[in-house]
Formats: structure tokens, sequence, C-alpha cells
DNA sequence: GTGAAAGCGCTAACAC
DNA sequence: GTGTTAGCGCTTTCAC
């Protein structure tokens, strides 16, 4: 009368090793067990019955996880895999593992499933959340951390790329090569970190005297395709995408107008993907320290994990990398 | 004297209510309770203390996690992420999440981490495993699937992709182009699926009477750029790479050699990742369906889950997707 | 040094 | 219909 499929629990163990339960916890545990014999006879058991013991009694008992529940906006977007990358790897060094799950943008969704993984989780790492402030202020119930948004004046960990001084440093970069009048191929409408770049941008546009046409794009090369047409009708000099992915979109749209880059039009990514320096030509664009902001969600989660109600913000430098996307304007001096 | 950090528990409510646990239970479960006035203290007092149920203490109770552990070998690499996207999806239908860790490529560190996440879930996902067949079959102790890797006679489930057959197309494309001369950068040495797309080149071009070099590449665009001088030396007339991003590194190499593609070489990638047709030229690959994978390695998990030791395998065509980076062979006819 | 037993937070038989 | 209670598998006092 064997059960044949139940997995074999501690008290199995004990049993075939004729000890208690206690004992087993010990000696898998590498706590002090003196005598020899009862050390092998459990080992042998164990062994035998190919035991494992369940994680979930183990965390029920510890009363934590070590698991951090990951909301993401798109797994398949490179940015965000290179966060994760991050953020596994800085976890993992404490023995924390990741609870990723995908929201596909969508608002709903991504409030479903903060509320799904928050209690199975020590902590919480949400990604470039697309959800409303006032919806995260209700959230604060255990540990979290914001990464790439702005979190107002709530009391959330946020970590980040300043997009705005890269963004900044595209438009003195194309201003510096004479260009007058800049496209810019936006990202998601509910993406905070698209909306950093855009007042960044005109707000660098004002003050250097430039014109700025916005044309909708989204986040993949498609959407960039799609939308830079509408640039090209309101005859601007350089194009400025959201990320690396629409900028490739774009390149290839020019090239099938006859363009030339950057002899007729100037044309700049976001990110810095690791392709955007093989591309024709290699692409100007911005680094994100994407990993480390992984590494610095963690970071500041730790501290929440230890000291409930210590948050923090980290904002990481962009930097331009100038590569042959970008020269002097057509027209200009 | 009140727990200020303490979660509350069912107890705490329970108490709040003036109720039993079970019809807090009861309520927040959707099951009958008549009462309402019941039904609206216990609400309120949720309500108002946070009360969220512990996932950890449902898990034990109920005997499953609602987990799948993932292990892949890189998580910023394009294919993994397709691949991770689609069986998230599939998984979240079912109410599954996934417990995700990166083994960076490294044999030891994919062993301890399976069996670190094997006693936290339901079942376990291996994609493209480094870990020898031995090792493997090991492991056979609860639910297993495995992606883009033979599994030899053992009762493990996989789901793949048909690279053989999607390597020879490529190999008989050639040959049709007239060329007589191909070369190969490899990818990661202890990838199946490249042994595999290796063997697939070898037996075509031995049974077309081709000769075939093969230069050590990797997985990156890094790895392209360096490896493809080695294949130029050897006088090949088209390149074949492990998959895009090798594919777009040996591309930027051939631009700096002032060659031109497809006019002096040939070229062509493996994945057709989002940014494959963009390319200048656009790169003629094999579309491979990592999502798709992702969805069968679920439902072949799945039926491990409702029955043990149900396994199954599913391989998934691959298709050729000739566009401009192939041409006629220079001295060809 | 080892075993017995309490208890982590929850759900579901069972009793009333 | 609601409350009482056993028990999921484990770790860790507390007795001996």
């Amino acid at each position: 009368m064997a059960d044949v499929v139940r997995k074999p629990t501690i008290v199995d163990v004990a049993r075939a090793a004729r000890v208690s339960t206690a004992t087993v916890s010990r000696v898998l545990n590498g706590r002090r067990v003196t005598d020899p014999e009862l050390v092998r006879r459990v080992q042998q058991a164990a062994e035998q019955l190919r035991y494992r013991p369940s994680g979930t009694a183990r965390s029920l008992k510890a009363g934590v996880t070590r698991l951090v529940g990951v909301v993401v906006p798109d797994l398949a977007n490179p940015s965000f895999s290179e966060l994760l990358r991050g953020l596994a790897d800085a976890a993992g060094g404490y023995g924390h593992r990741l609870l990723v799950a995908d929201s596909k943008e969508r608002q709903d969704e991504e409030r479903t499933l903060i509320h799904e993984l928050a209690p199975r989780c020590d902590g919480l790492v949400l990604c470039s959340p697309r959800l409303p402030l006032e919806d995260l202020a209700r959230l604060t119930a255990g540990p979290l951390v914001c990464t790439n948004r702005d979190v107002g004046g709530l009391s959330i960990s946020s970590a980040g790329v300043d997009s705005y001084a890269g963004m900044t440093e595209v438009v003195r970069h194309l201003a510096a090569l004479g260009h007058r009048h800049l496209g810019y191929l936006a990202g998601p409408p509910t993406s905070w970190s698209d909306a950093e770049r855009q007042r960044a941008l005109g707000d660098a546009a004002a003050a250097l005297r430039l014109r700025v046409t916005v044309a909708r794009a989204g986040s993949t090369s498609e959407d960039g395709h799609a939308a830079l047409p509408e640039l090209l009708a309101a005859g601007v000099s350089a194009v400025v995408a959201f990320n690396d992915l629409v900028a490739i979109g774009g390149l290839a749209r020019l090239r099938e107008r006859g363009l030339t880059v950057p002899g007729d039009v100037s044309l700049t990514g976001f990110d810095d993907i690791p392709v955007a320096q093989f591309l024709d030509p290699p692409l100007t664009t911005v680094r994100l320290p994407n990993e480390e902001v992984g590494r610095q969600a963690w970071a500041l989660l730790r501290e929440q994990l230890r000291q409930s109600g210590r948050h923090g913000a980290v904002r990481l430098a962009a930097r331009l990398v100038a590569r042959a996307s970008t020269g002097t304007a057509p027209g200009g001096r």
C-alpha cells in the first residue's frame, strides 16, 4: 500500500533512519549531531528516498520567502532583460530568487499581478510601472522599489536612469551640428521614461531655439518604421528616437526613401543596446546602465528588508555615445 | 503594546471582526457565508488591517506552489526572453508564475540552481541546459521539461525547434546560389543547438559537395565581429552564423573590410530576431518560434502536473526567411 | 546529545 | 451556517 507518487517528507526520512524528525533536520542543516552512526543513517535514508525539504514549509517556518517579485511591462524588451539580469545577479548573491511576471504594458494586468505577487514575496520591484501614482500609493504595504519611474512625494524607493540629462545631451549634440528642426519618435504613451525624455527635449530645444515635431511611435522597430514618414513630411533634419529599437526601424525607413544617414538626416537612439554599435552607420545613442539599475533596485530593497521604512532614491547617469549616425545639418553651417 | 511591523494574520482579522478564522477564510475565498453582517465585519476588518493572506501558508496547505522554476543560460539573450514570454503567458493562464534564475552559461551554477529551485516549485523548465545527459538523468524527481536540448532516451519532456532542418534549408539555399565554400561562425561550445546546427551544416554540405570552414565565435555580436576574419582568410564566399546577433557582428566586420553583402559575401543568421528585417541588407535567417517553444514547454509541464510520468517531445518547424543578405556567389554561375 | 512537541498561517473536515 | 480543530512540512525551543 505504498503511496507511489507522494513526495517523501521529513517524517518518512525520520522513520527510515529510526530517529526523530528533529535529528533529520539537524543533520541536513549541518547542526551539531555527535553520533556519527545517526548522521550516517539519516544521510543514507535521505539519499535513498530522494528526499528534498519542502521550500514552502521552510518559508512558512522562517517567515520569509527569499523571493523578490518583479513586474515587467514586456519581458522581450532588451532594456528590461538587462535590468532583470542585474537584479537576478545581485539578489542571487543574497540567496534571493526572482518571481517574474509580464504585465504586457497593461495597467489592469499590472495591478492584478502586484496583488498576486506581493503576498508570496519578501518584496516587490516594479519596472517602469504604468500605474498612476495614486494606485502606487495604496501599495505601500510591503517593501517596494520602482525603477525608471517618478514616485512623487511617496515613501517608495526608486532606482533609475537620468533620462532627462541624457536627452539634454542629445539635443545639445544635434544643435552643435547645426540642426534647427528636430523630430521625435515618441515611446509608449504610458511610459514615464518617455514623458521624461520628451520633457528634456522640449526644454532643451526651447533654450536653444530649436523646432520640434513629435510623432507617436512606440517601443519597437515596427513602430519607428511606421512613424518616421510623418517626421520627414514635417521637414526635420534630425530624428531623435525614444529608444534604439525605434531608431533601427526609422533607419530602415530612411534607407527605403533613399536618404542617407547622417548625410541627409541625422538619427539618434536611446539605450545603447548591444547591436547599436554594429549598425550601418553605428548609432549615436545614450548609454543606459540598465543592469546597474537592477543592482541598485536590489540594494534599495535590501535596505527595506533590513529595516522597514528606509527608502531612498538612486538616479544613475546616462551619457551620450556619439557615433556615426549624426552629422552636420544639410543646410547648416 | 501593538506590534508595529508584524503583518496581520487571519487570526488578527478574526479577532477584529469577532468571528472565527474559518469564517474569515470563507468570506475571503467567496465560500458561502449567509449572514451579511458577518461578511461586512470581516471585509471591513480585513480592509482596515490591510490584511493579505500569506501565499506561503496557502501553498503549504494546498500542497502546490503554483510556481514554475525556470533556468536560463543568459537572461539578456533575446531568444530566451521570447521563450520566457511565451512560457510566462501560457503558465499565467493557469495561475502559475515563473521563478526565474540565470545560470550565466555555467554548468555548476546550473546544477546549483536546479537543486535550489526544484523544492520550491511544482515543476522545472530548463532552457537549453548545458549539463551533461547523465546529470540530467539524476534529476528525474519532479516534473521537468528541457527546451532545445537532446534528452537521449531519458523520460524527460522536451520542447524545441528543428534546428537541423532549418540549417539544412540554409545550406541548400546557399548552394542553389552557387556557393561552394561556406564559413560557419559557431556558437557556445556547450550549446546543443549549436552542435545540432553544425551537424546539419556538415551533413548538407557533404551531400552537396560543399567545403566548410568553421570558426569559433559565440553568441554575441562581439563574438561574430571577432571571429569573421578567420573565415575571410579561408576564402569563403558565404558566412553562416550561429544566430542573428553573431551575424550582425560579422556584417559590421565585412563592412569594415570594404566588402559588400551579398555582392562579395553572402551572410545568414538564425533566430529572426525583430531587428533582422531592418538591417542593411535585411538579413536572411531562419525563423524560430521561440515564444511558441515556451508555450509548448508549459503544455508539456502541465501534462506531468496532471499525471506524473506523462512525458512527451515537441519539435517545432523552423523555416528559412530569405532576405537580401544572400545572393549569387561572386565566381558562381 | 537526542526526542517530543509547539507553532509558522492557512483551509477544510467535522461538530454543533 | 458558523465555530472548533487538525494538519500541511518544517525548525527550534524545551525536557530528559
